[in-house]
RNA sequence: GGGGCCGUGGCGGAACGGGUAGACGCAGGGGACUUAAAAUCCUCCGCCGGGUCGCACCGGCGUCCCGGUUCGAGUCCGGGCGGCCCCACCA
């Protein structure tokens, strides 16, 4: 292939993607004696087209995985579909086509459009959890947890999705109360649904939080507040002529401020202990908040709003009476549905009470400062602790230490206990559609719910789908699915309808891709142990409470089961920002400022879009699309095609020796490089000077700083400038020497090499350019990643710069190793410098070596 | 209301543990090449003022605002203001 002067990504790029899928390039295990890296991606969910979103996610994840097969790592970077779900059954409602052939349609385009952008994927392991041999695994895991009592029935409260008709779980549930997907309001309902028991591993999950130190702070405290472990007491009321009222506190210290109780509207107690005589208004209460929408009753912005049943309960700690009051603001599904009112000490109580005129009495004082005054000219509730007053045994201790021993004293005396609450509920799983994975559950009149029986997995998704949106569930309307036998008793029974939550396929398809054909079991433990835990996850921040738990969760029961050995899924996290349009606002067909990848591959070719994406900004930041910033790009890679053209005679005239590059610096273990073929001949190297000594320096800088866009912090924006500096500074070069062209040449293949991660079509057509028949047989996606040379990186004479009192006068060169005195007569000796020293007395003299000098004068 | 992140040129963004603010790119100005345009190559580009025929050069200000620590602050501390994200009457 002979090199033209023109960039022409769209000759180049189809022939590289055949030649590593020749070589099966990407295949994960090639180095089986190499420490392992995973680099996973979110799967896509192929409702549509690929769009700029995927396009990031991927290219991120694809850099970091090109590298690290550069540095010899053994790397897994799988791709698979997240295929089963709500809007392919959405979309078949609108124009009636089947969901399965809407999905196998758009897992086409997506794989063609991947292929497209060059992702060196591991293509062998594509899974699709449509699959039956997927989804038989989802169904295997239910009667696993079944067994285990992870997995239960219950008959509760459920977040009912108007718009999808069906139950949703907790997490989909978006601001005021809609639904994630199609924002239709979410009222409650009670139904019988399935559920997880997530709520038994929600202390092993917080702590879990706590060692995952590469994931961004922000999603493990987003984790950490929807876990919301609260540690208080429960205490009981009792009532006189009806069962105690057991209230749920975290401030038990504050006790003694109690002056009434308030249950919420759906209490169990409200009926029994409301007074004849208040019972027309308290019915009319509660009828009133059934009628309300739940986020306009609990909303912040709610007025407080309450009814008095009439009835009093009393203080287990002083004996004292206080009403028992119905309120908007008490959620009856958190904590015990009632709680003990503090107005001195609580926001809402504060509020509650001076709006009915309920006692406000202060029990804890600042442990310093003012002292509050008392109850009725209290402006607003003191909420922090402090020291208690007015509390029998416990006034004068601190509320920690009150805390402690009022909640220990409650269960000595048996009317309370030291409690933990959680918010985070258990996952109702059960979803009423179609498109998901059948539950394996067979009703029998004679044995009632009776699991399928392992063996007799998959239950099989029906082809045949009646989806109308409405009323009962599409499979119920399948005979021949309905329609089986007891597997205990071999009478006639019927299956369970409903399906499984998509969120379930994805909790555990990261293990799926370890062995992916596998019939025997959900994979291989033995290939766990090789490749997991995941080592980078890429996605979206919006993940950070549903998938991003459940599949923390689902690792767990994996341990539990003995199928992986660690109970953490993935190191490190890496959350990527939105790539919105141009107009700097979210892309939508609304805006009309949507950009599509595929259209922006076929003018400018996928090594200018995935430079764009990955310069434009570091990967967590949000991103605009520019029309300019991708000219720019292109720009980039057309100028570095010029130059290498330009610079042939460095290259093309001779076949160079044998000799191998050294090895690459301290993170690639195992397995030895294919030889690589030398940077540039070293005698001829050694004798570079001048502009051509400063060459290689910067050469070897700008691998150390490519290799640090890489390590650590994904900062792949400085990697590219300094590849852009580099070829800045080869522009200005005009070689003569054998020397000369030596140094050339070796920024040459650093700077082919270096591109590879981000831009690896155009690299590896250089790098064969420039190395010729040395490098014929081999890939630059197989070669090593250059080392530098710390010798050459370090400068050997740096600018100083020179202040007079911080402000900076001058500066002056000097060598590395210049002393301060070698420094300072520099310094003085510079006109600036001198002259705003003239008449001063140098007070002090701070030296920075090889950085600055600041004369301090009077 | 709670939690998290963040405020740097016209724009996207650089700046290792306090040490030359503005790397790199975009947009823009000037020049070269060209019959011309495009492309390309070179070059300038924070603001204000002084200086010079034009340069060179010089001074002051400058990383949201106000204070502090320090020889020295984009970076550390305190207090504001503004933006984005998540949670939200969670007892």
């Amino acid at each position: 292939m002979s090199m033209n002067d023109r960039y022409d990504p769209k000759s180049i790029e189809p022939r590289w993607q055949a030649r590593w899928e020749e070589a099966g390039a990407f295949q994960a295990g090639r180095r089986p004696s190499a420490q392992k890296r995973y680099v996973l991606e979110m799967f896509p969910y192929p409702s549509g087209a690929m769009h700029m979103g995927h396009g990031r996610v991927y290219t991120i994840g694809d850099a970091l995985a090109r590298y690290l097969r550069m540095r010899g790592f053994d790397v897994l970077h799988p791709i698979g579909f997240d295929a089963l779900g709500l809007p392919a059954e959405n979309a078949a409602l609108k124009d009636g086509r089947h969901p399965a052939e809407r999905t196998r349609e758009n897992i086409v385009s997506f794989r063609a459009e991947m292929k497209r952008l060059g992702y060196s994927f591991d293509w062998a392991r594509e899974i699709s959890t449509c699959d039956p041999e997927y989804y038989r695994w989802n169904q295997w895991f239910f009667l696993q947890m079944l067994e285990r009592g992870i997995v239960y029935r219950r008959e509760g409260k459920a977040n009912w999705c108007t718009g999808c008709q069906t139950v949703i779980a907790n997490e989909q549930v978006v601001d005021d109360n809609r639904c994630e997907r199609c924002e239709s309001p979410v009222v409650e309902k009670v139904i019988p649904e399935w559920a997880f028991r997530i709520t038994a591993f929600a202390q092993d999950l917080l702590d879990g939080l706590d060692r995952l130190v590469d994931w961004p702070e922000r999603i493990t405290t987003m984790q950490r507040n929807w876990i919301g472990k609260s540690v208080g007491a429960e205490v009981d009321f009792d009532v006189p002529g009806a069962a105690p009222i057991k209230v749920f506190t975290t401030r038990v210290d504050t006790i003694y401020g109690c002056t009434y109780v308030v249950l919420a509207p759906e209490h169990p107690l409200v009926e029994q202990v409301t007074a004849p005589e208040r019972r027309a208004e308290v019915r009319a209460f509660v009828e009133r908040m059934r009628k309300t929408d739940a986020a306009e009753r609990t909303g912040e912005n709610a007025p407080k709003d309450g009814v008095f049943t009439g009835a009093h309960a009393v203080n287990p700690y002083d004996g004292q009476r206080v009403p028992v009051w119905i309120a908007n603001f008490v959620l009856a599904e958190y904590g015990t549905g009632a709680v003990m009112s503090v107005p001195a000490h609580d926001q809402r109580d504060f509020e509650f009470a001076r709006k009915y005129g309920l006692p406000i009495r202060v029990v804890i004082q600042p442990a310093k400062g003012d002292r509050l005054p008392a109850g009725d000219r209290l402006g607003q509730a003191y909420t922090e602790d402090g020291v208690l007053e007015g509390s029998g045994p416990y006034t004068g201790l601190a509320s920690a230490a009150a805390r402690e021993k009022m909640s220990e004293h409650a269960r000595a005396k048996g009317f309370g206990q030291p409690t933990v609450r959680w918010h985070l509920r258990d996952w109702g799983f059960s979803r009423q559609r179609y498109w998901g994975t059948p539950i394996p559950i067979v009703y029998c009149p004679e044995h009632g719910a009776v699991p399928v029986p392992e063996d007799q997995l998959p239950v099989v998704l029906p082809e045949k789908a009646v989806i109308t949106g409405k009323g009962e569930p599409p499979l119920a309307k399948v005979p021949e699915f309905v329609n089986t036998t007891c597997p205990r008793c071999g009478g006639p029974a019927r299956r369970e309808v409903e399906t499984m939550d998509t969120f379930v396929d994805s909790s555990w398809y990261y293990a799926r891709y370890l062995s992916p054909h596998d019939d025997r079991r959900p994979f291989d433990p033995e290939a766990a142990k090789r490749w997991l835990p995941v080592d980078t996850y890429v996605g979206g921040p919006e993940h950070a409470v549903m998938h991003l738990l459940y599949f923390r969760f689902w690792h767990r029961v994996m341990h539990r089961l003995g199928l992986v050995q660690e109970d953490e899924p993935c190191r490190r996290l890496v959350t990527q920002g939105i790539v919105n349009g141009p107009d700097g606002r979210k892309m939508s067909k609304r805006w009309g400022n949507v950009v599509q990848p595929g259209p922006m591959v076929d003018r400018y070719g996928a090594d200018t879009l995935r430079l764009f994406i990955l310069f434009a900004a570091p990967p967590e930041k949000d991103i605009d699309w520019s029309d300019e910033q991708v000219d720019g790009l292109f720009r980039f890679l057309a100028r570095v095609w010029r130059l290498f053209h330009a610079r042939q005679d460095c290259f093309a005239t001779s076949e160079r020796g044998g000799a191998s590059a050294p090895p690459s610096p301290p993170l690639a273990p195992g397995q030895p490089h294919p030889a690589a073929p030398a940077l540039a001949d070293d005698a001829a190297l050694a004798q570079a000077a001048g502009d051509f000594l400063e060459l290689r320096r910067r050469t070897h800088r700008t691998i150390k700083k490519c290799t640090e866009s890489f390590e650590g912090e994904l900062k792949f924006n400085t990697g590219i400038a300094a590849l852009m500096e580099l070829v800045n500074a080869l522009y200005g070069l005009e070689p003569r020497t054998e020397a000369d062209r030596a140094a050339v040449r070796e920024a040459f293949v650093a700077l082919a090499t270096l591109l590879a991660p981000f831009a690896p079509h155009a690299a590896e057509e250089l790098w064969h350019e420039v190395l010729g028949a040395a490098a014929r047989e081999q890939l630059l996606a197989d070669a090593p990643w250059p080392p530098f040379d710390p010798a050459l990186v370090a400068a050997d004479t740096v600018t100083i710069a020179v202040q007079v009192n911080g402000k900076l006068r001058g500066e002056v060169q000097a060598s590395v190793s210049a002393g301060e005195a070698e420094v300072r007569a520099l310094a003085e000796a510079e006109a600036r410098v001198k002259a705003h020293l003239a008449g001063k007395t140098v007070r002090k003299v701070i030296f920075v070596p090889k950085r600055l000098m600041n004369f301090v004068v009077g």
